[in-house]
DNA sequence: CTTGTCTATGCAACGAGTTGCATACAAAGA
DNA sequence: TCTTTGTATGCAACTCGTTGCATAGACAAG
C-alpha cells in the first residue's frame, strides 16, 4: 500500500456518518477537509473503486425535490483495511508551501511587489481562523456544546486546535515576511 | 498556467546557483526542499521540458574523477515566465495532514496505540527543528554569517524562519495530541 | 577483487490529482 | 419564461508525482 490517504480520509468520514458522494464532497469543504482536501471526481472515483472492492456498500436513496442518492457505508473489509492503515507508520509530512518560492523568487523582482499578494494570504488565514474559532465554539467549547466530550469528540477538537494553531502560527509568520518586505523596500527602493 | 510551481522553485533556484539536474535534487532534501520537496525523477523531466522550451540553456561540463554533468542556467524567457509568475496571485496553501485523519480515525480503533505513532513524528519535527536552528545560526544569525544581510538573504532567512515556527507549532501541537490520547486512554481503557 | 557508496542521468509504468465538460431534476427569482 | 443556484453523478483528458529499475564511472573499504 503506497499512499491512499484519501480511501482512508473517506473510509473516516464515512464511519463518523454514511452518506452520497456529494455530501461527502460537502464535508470536503468542512471538517475533513481543513486537513485533507479532495474533489467531488476523486470522491466519486474513489467511491467506485472501494465499492467494486468490497470495501463499502452502496444503497440507492430516493429523494423528494432532488435527486436520488447512492449512500456509502463502511463494510467490514473497509473497516478492517482502515485498522491496517491505523497500524502502519506514516512518513512525517513535508511542507508544500507555494508562497514561499514566491518569496525567495522576489530577491530576482521587486519585492515590494509581493506586498499585496501576501497581504491577501493574511486576510485569507485570518479568515480561516475566524471560521476555524467559530466552529470550536459550536461544536466544542461554547455553551450549546455536549457536556463532556467522548473520545470521538476529543479526537476532532484536537485535530481543530491544530488547525487554528496552524492558522495563528502562519498569520503571525506573515507578519514578519510582510515587515521583512517593507525594510527591503525601504533600504532598496524598487528598481 | 496551472500549477507549474516545481518549474517555478527551480527557475528560483538555478537564479541562486547554477547547476546540474543532481546538484537541485541535493538542494531539495535541503534548503528550498524545506518547503517544496521533489525526487530526482521529476527534476530531471522537468529540467528535459524547460530546455526544449528555451526557458534553460545547459552546457555540458566535463568532471574529473566523476561522470560529466549538464549545467542548467536561467535564459532570458525563464526570467520573464517567472517574472510573470510572480505577478500572478496563487491560492492560498490548503492543509494536506495525513496524521490527522490518522487521529480521527483513531476513535474507530484504540486510540492508545497511536500514542507511540506521534511520538515518533513528534522526534522527527524536533529533529527538523534542530536543523533548521543549526541553518539558521550558521548562514543568518551566528558569528559567520555575513553582517549586513542582502535582499535575497534577508527573503531566505524569512522564510527558514516560516519553517523554524512550522515546526514549533507542530511539536506543541503533537504535545497537545499526547496529552489528549492519554486522557481518553484514561478514561475508556483500550477495548 | 568484490562490494558498497557517491556522483550523474534517465526510461517506463503507475497512481494521484486537476480541469473541462456533460447530464438531469428542482426551486427561486428576475 | 428564462436564468441562476443547488443537488447529484459521472466521463475524458491531462498533468503532477512516485516507484522501480537501469546504466556508468570513480573511489574506498574489506
Amino acid at each position: 500500500m503506497r499512499g491512499m490517504a484519501l480511501d482512508h480520509a473517506i473510509l473516516v468520514s464515512l464511519l463518523e456518518m454514511p452518506g452520497s458522494g456529494y455530501e461527502l464532497a460537502r464535508r470536503f469543504d468542512r471538517s475533513i477537509g481543513y486537513f485533507w482536501t479532495a474533489t467531488h471526481q476523486q470522491i466519486y472515483r474513489v467511491l467506485g473503486r472501494m465499492a467494486a472492492d468490497g470495501l463499502l456498500t452502496v444503497r440507492e436513496v430516493p429523494q423528494q425535490g432532488r435527486p436520488d442518492k447512492k449512500e456509502y457505508s463502511v463494510a467490514a473489509p473497509g473497516r478492517a483495511a482502515l485498522t491496517r492503515w491505523l497500524h502502519e507508520p506514516i512518513e512525517p509530512e513535508s511542507m508544500r508551501h507555494e508562497l514561499a518560492v514566491k518569496i525567495r523568487g522576489a530577491a530576482f523582482d521587486d519585492p515590494a511587489a509581493l506586498i499585496r499578494e501576501v497581504e491577501r494570504h493574511h486576510r485569507a488565514h485570518s479568515d480561516r481562523l475566524a471560521h476555524y474559532l467559530a466552529g470550536e465554539r459550536r461544536d466544542f467549547t461554547g455553551p450549546a456544546a455536549p457536556a463532556p466530550l467522548d473520545a470521538g469528540q476529543e479526537l476532532q477538537h484536537v485535530v481543530l486546535r491544530g488547525g487554528i494553531a496552524y492558522e495563528r502560527m502562519t498569520i503571525a509568520w506573515l507578519d514578519d515576511v510582510l515587515a521583512t518586505l517593507h525594510r527591503i523596500g525601504a533600504a532598496t527602493p524598487p528598481a
